[in-house]
Formats: structure tokens, sequence, C-alpha cells
DNA sequence: GCCAAAAGCTAATATGATTAGCCAATCGAT
DNA sequence: ATCGATTGGCTAATCATATTAGCTTTTGGC
């Protein structure tokens, strides 16, 4: 019986590609486990039960949208910034569905959870945004909630099918940047 | 023995109490009949399973939802009805996180699911928020959407305790009414 | 009062998470 | 190369929970 090779990082790879596959609610350690070619109690040496995997997993999910929208902004300022971290993150959502759903309601332990700096890290890139207008500085924490509140609420509605009227969702979305284009100018 | 006297009604409304007290994800079958005062399989003579208990539960709380943004908007127009609704909803979903968080991610079977009927009032009453403002009839659905968009994902993230940095958090909510007054008015 | 339906119950089954404890593969130091 | 500790995998057992089967008693209409 040679040996499977798996690490913590492997398992939870696995873990949110099966999330988005599967859905985070299908997603179960026996699962998990034939993904991996591997019985389910052999996870327990690489994570620490359920709640631990959907934390690393969350982790991952930030951290990867961190990476999308800080490089969605690389190079780009104002609308066009906007624009471009919006899509991204909409994009990473849509393609990532299982893993983004994992960091719903969950909450870094500490300050040194890897979770806590990912998070930091995708705020610093919708922060980036900001930099593009023109926001006075008692506004800024405002304009990242509202910027947050309108990236997430979007993506999770559409995620969950929850649009669905007859509209189309992409003139929406466009709908939606130039509101808020027009908001951040204006404030 | 005794008759419990439960109907499908008095399930759901303590299931969906439940969810509120210890959070939808534990909320077990055991749990809720403990809390009727039966057991466990005697749930499944009102309620097909847990899988119908949540979808009820959804359909209960959009259905409240709806009538506590209706009222709220009732007499005002423009941003007055902008900040009530905004404002009982939020304050719906702070009150009732258990069953809102039912209705997230779960679709109507079909059209006389009493859960599309509740959705429809829901909207209903954001739509009227909207005719407090002069709104192209071709941005109405686009307009919608964002408000949902915006209520349904302030009031989560802030449910799912996501905003834990430093600036007040009613501030922000008051300062997203205000960006959004703003938007629809120079829409 | 009688009887069918409804509403409870106990017991059984199934699935999934988790733990205990065993054993083989690997790795670092000699 | 090899010894010994550590690690990663396994089987078997336990526990929690949902769900089903089938029995029994209440209850409401006649």
């Amino acid at each position: 019986m040679p040996r499977a090779g798996l690490d913590p990082a492997t398992v939870v790879a696995a873990g949110a590609a099966l999330a988005d596959e599967v859905g985070l609610d299908r997603l179960t350690m026996g699962l998990l486990a034939g993904r991996l070619g591997v019985r389910t109690p052999s996870l327990y040496k690489h994570v620490a039960g359920q709640d631990d995997l959907n934390r690393r997993i969350a982790a991952l999910a930030l951290s990867e949208a961190a990476d999308a929208v800080g490089s969605a902004v690389q190079g780009r300022a104002g609308r066009d910034a906007l624009a471009a971290a919006a899509r991204a993150f909409r994009a990473f959502v849509l393609a990532h569905p299982g893993r983004y759903a994992a960091t719903i309601g969950v909450e870094p332990t500490g300050p040194d959870d890897p979770m806590a700096a990912a998070s930091r890290r995708l705020l610093e890139a919708f922060l980036a945004v900001l930099r593009g207008y023109r926001i006075a500085e008692a506004d800024v924490d405002h304009a990242l909630r509202m910027l947050r509140t309108l990236f997430h609420g979007f993506a999770t509605l559409q995620a969950a099918d929850g649009f669905q009227w007859s509209a189309d969702i992409d003139e929406s979305f466009a709908w939606l940047i130039d509101f808020a284009d027009r908001g951040l100018r204006a404030g």
C-alpha cells in the first residue's frame, strides 16, 4: 500500500474543488476521501474535521479572491478599476461558488488565523479601487463597506439563482457598476 | 398520552423560532421535536422532512419580511420610503437571522409554491420604494436588483458578523441609504 | 357508541462524522 | 545501509442525526 502523499494543502484544494462541483452542502468527508483515493478517516491526519476543512477552504477562497481582484485593479483607476474589480469578483464567485460559500458566516478565530490575513488582502484590493475616487477620509470605511455589500450581495444572489425575473443579468450588473461609480464620484 | 395538537404551521413557526435562537445550521429535527414536546418521528406527520421544513421556514420568513417592508413603506415616498424599507429589512434580518438564512439558496419549486408568492410580495414592497423616484421604465428591473443586492448584502454581511473593522455600523448603514438615494435620484 | 383518519409512539435502518488503535512506509541520524 | 521514530494510511467501533415501518391511541363525524 503505497502512500497517497497527501498534505493539508492538497486536501483543502481538493475539498474546495469538490465544493465547487457538487455544492458546499454536499461536500462530505467520504466524498472527499474518495476523490483523493483514500479512506475517510485518513483525512483526519491532515485536517481536524469538517469545521476545520471548511475554515481552510474559506481562507483559500478569500486568498484567491484577493489575488483575482488585486490583479484586476492593477494599473487601473476610477471607473475602470471599479468595473474590473467587480467583474473579477463576480467571475470568481461564479466560477467557484462552493469555496466562496465556505466563507459565509465564518469568522477568523484570531489575528494569526490565515483567514484573517486573506480577508485583509481582499479588503486592500477593494480599498485600491477607492483610491481612484475623491473620498473624504471619514467616508472611506463606509464606502468600503458599500463596495463589499454590493459585490457580496450581487454575487451571492446570482450564485443562489436569486434573480429569477426577466431582465438580463449582465445588463443589471453593468448598471450596478455605473450606479456605484456615479455615487462614488458624487459622494 | 394526550395529543400535542401540532399542525404544519405550528411546527414551522417553532422551527423558525428555534433557527433564530440556535442558528439554522444547528436546527435539528430532534431539537425541534424536543421543543414541541414530541418525539422526532412525529414531526414527519406535519412536514415531509428537513428540506420541506427549511423550505416552509423560508416561505414564512419571506412573507414576514414582505409584511415588515411593506408596512414600513406605507405612506412614505422617496428617501423616506427607502430609508424605512432598508431599516425594516435590516431589523427583520437581525431579529430573525435563522429564518432569513433559510431563504438563501432556496428556490420555489413552482409558481404555486407559497415561497414564490411570498417572494413576489417582498419584491412588490421594494418596487413601491422605487415608485418615489423618477426611474426610466427600462431601468426599473436593474434598480430593483440593486436594492435587493444592497439590502441582502448588508444584512447578511452584518448578520454573519462580516464587518469587523472599526467604523460604526449604523453610521455605515445610514451612509449606504444616502448613497442609494443619491444614486436613484440622479439615475 | 362506532369507525376511519390522524397524530403519536417505539424500533429499525441509513448515512455521515469522528475516534481508537493497529501497522507499514518513510525519513533523519548514525 | 539500517535503525528507530514519526507519519500517514487502514479497519473497526462509536455517535449523532435523518428517515421509514409499523403499531396504537385519540378524535371528530355519523
